[in-house]
DNA sequence: AATCGAAAATCAACTGAGTTGCAAGTATAA
DNA sequence: TTATACTTGCAACTCAGTTGATTTTCGATT
């Protein structure tokens, strides 16, 4: 998935130092079919090397504020990673409220959508989450 | 916004009793102009009567897995509630990133996206949330 | 009116993702 | 080499929400 992005210029590019904990996490967020919680990705890069779970917090904290990953809200409580560089858009997502599994979806066009969702006048909209929830393939034919 | 509903009639519909901490937790939502995190529930709520946290958060969670009441999920760690009543549609959120404050918007018709939406063959979608993330009016004249 | 069982509210203790402040370590610059 | 800034680690903390056990209240039955 993120196979195409060259990390350790990608780093330099945004002048940050090139640490063994900021390449693992981009490393395995860019290997993932998927969005990632914290803890998903702390258990992945301990499989590789000791680390401090504060560490990654405030790797994934400055990350996603430089625009270099994006956090997603899709449950309370627990936030989702994902990679944010160019060949990755902003994408809906799908969560199954069975097995609570996420799923990024292909871009969907909301530029019609754009006016009405600015709201009362005055209001300045920069950015429209879709989020869609419902049953997964796998849930269906189990259940 | 909740004067429409008769609150009594509907916990009686949903064979739940009547009490007071219930009515307040409707009247509540019904008379706010926008979703109100519990925090603000359980405070409104203690200036008429004491009450514990626990009740409050335990009506929340009973409405709101037997449809009376929509939990939005909107940012990490907190949730939003509103009335779920036939008088109040689910609908888009705006949140202003500077001020937080939550603003409920007008229905949007998203039946063009829904069969994009549904992702890989197989996945059933039961609910498309859209989240519009921005500056308020207000906080625009402020900066 | 007194009794009883179910539902509702309370209390204290807990959970867990994420945060904070500070100390220790490591890389870069002078 | 020494000074400096940046990075990591550790321990303690926060805070919305949860749990389990106990007490109170309600509505029915006798
Ligand atoms: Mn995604
Ligand atoms: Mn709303
Ligand atoms: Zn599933
Ligand atoms: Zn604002």
């Amino acid at each position: 998935m993120g196979d195409l992005c060259d990390f350790s210029q990608l780093l330099a590019r945004h002048g940050v130092r090139l640490t063994a904990v900021r390449l693992a996490v981009l490393d395995i967020l860019g290997a993932a079919p998927r969005a990632l919680r914290a803890a998903e990705i702390l258990e992945m890069i301990r499989t590789r090397r000791q680390v401090n779970k504060v560490t990654v917090y405030r790797i994934l904290d400055d990350f996603t504020h430089r625009g270099l990953l994006r956090r997603l809200i899709l449950e309370g409580r627990v936030s989702h990673y994902e990679l944010a560089c160019e060949h990755h858009p902003p994408h809906p997502h799908f969560q199954c409220h069975l097995c609570r599994e996420i799923q990024c979806l292909e871009p969907v066009p909301l530029i019609r959508m754009w006016t009405e969702l600015q709201g009362p006048v005055g209001n300045r909209a920069d950015q429209i989450d879709v989020r869609v929830k419902g049953l997964c393939h796998k849930c269906r034919e189990i259940s």
